[in-house]
DNA sequence: TTGCAAAACTTGTATATACAAATTATAATC
DNA sequence: GATTATAATTTGTATATACAAGTTTTGCAA
């Protein structure tokens, strides 16, 4: 919260949230926001673009930023979003079971990850269960050189807030990609799969803010408790 | 082609693909590219920001642009791409069959498209085919005061490149939703099923630059040729 | 009242400057 | 040679100005 346009940002968030901005209005005009937020107009378009990129306003030339409808899609499995975080938006009762926390050699995902063949990589397996249901399974791969001690504990918690907030890595961006594929034995074992015999696969590198990999993840949903909402802006050829 | 700062984006994406800069490479200073497209640093990080968002390079302060490694994510179902954009770069013979091409009144679908409960929509109903298997169907809805006319020519090859270079409507950006639901008796007439019994159903809602909702499309994937790839940057809370 | 033109307003682009913060290269010192 | 301090390089933030382009409002004239 130290940067003006970020804090800007997340004023008008709030404020959309809160309802002082309905879908279809326009927010006030950039000048009228250079005066309330005391600041220069480049400033306040820093923030305006963070909200458009969010999907929060569409901005139109001449008119103003129009305040869209996020409702349909406020389910922010988009980004870069954690277990913790989402069950906590969904309100939910929810459960994390940690079945492996091991130190392993992996050659396969040492080299996706671009650290060495040899290096050790925390290898952990956890079922989550909501409302009573097993219905996903992760698979992580962490670089134990960046990440050095690892528990159950965390594993159970937050990994994403202990490697942020406690070790202070800065956790930046991820390639991920989502498919469908049959289910495996350990699925079979750790999920309750309800007679399904595929499952929803999300498999992300995590990259950290210097461009090095930190983090592999396998993300196994079972069929129909996965949904996955985006917010896409066209990239003009 | 007419903003400076867009058109200096193209030349950098174009260079990179080219192989000029490779992964790991930082890219000129943008001091070097001021002087190198003879414009100010601002209009330069203008077009180095639309690099870092679209995935092609990561900025670290006080080293430079790292180019980032796309090569495991070229698959551009994550932006706002049609079928044809798609298959093109597949390279895979394909092709589209017309099922339906018709006028309709379907009070849901106006509703959520925000146009009068009584106004017409076009419906169009397509399969594709890749490599000789019919593996997608898309059901298009779309308003018909903004879309008049539409012929199957035109769905036979590409809805976008009509509604975009011909009518000249601004598409900017859409909500999405990826779930997983059970074989229809459509998806059993019209796709080579090959005995799977569920799809993967993307639905979309796509909106004009002026906020106007101008189609809603559900597109239905065999889930073994399914894939989407994606590029997310973690938003700092 | 109606219609048109002008003005005012709003966002988009381009440029310039100053300083902060992080990294890298250089030089000096031990 | 190794370490440390300094300088140079590079990106990040904040501010300011000027003009372009699209929309809305205003006001004038018929």
């Amino acid at each position: 919260m130290k940067n003006k346009y970020v804090e800007i940002y997340h004023k008008l968030v709030k404020d959309i949230h809160k309802g002082d901005y309905r879908a279809g209005d326009t927010l006030p005009s950039e000048h009228d926001l250079c005066a309330r937020f005391e600041t220069s107009r480049e400033t306040i378009r820093k923030a305006l673009n963070l909200l458009s990129q969010n999907g929060y306003i569409q901005k139109v030339r001449g008119k103003g930023s129009v305040v869209l409808d996020r409702d349909k899609f406020e389910f922010p499995v988009s980004g870069l979003t954690s277990f913790k975080e989402l069950s906590e938006r969904l309100g939910q009762s929810f459960q994390t079971h940690v079945h492996e926390l091991t130190l392993v050699k992996e050659a396969e995902v040492c080299r996706q990850l671009n650290c060495r063949e040899g290096s050790h990589l925390w290898k952990v397996v956890r079922s989550r269960e909501i409302g009573g249901e097993r219905i996903i399974l992760d698979r992580d791969f962490l670089r134990q050189d960046l990440v050095h001690d690892l528990t159950k504990e965390i594993a159970q918690t937050s990994l994403y807030q202990y490697i942020e907030n406690e070790l202070g890595l800065d956790i930046s961006f991820a390639k991920k990609e989502i498919v469908v594929e049959p289910v495996t034995a350990e699925d079979e074992e750790f999920l309750d799969l309800n007679g399904h015999d595929q499952v929803v696969v999300i498999r992300s590198y995590v990259y950290l803010g210097d461009t090095t990999a930190l983090q592999f993840t396998e993300s196994r949903h079972r069929p129909d408790k996965f949904q996955f909402v985006d917010f896409a802006r066209r990239t003009k050829v």
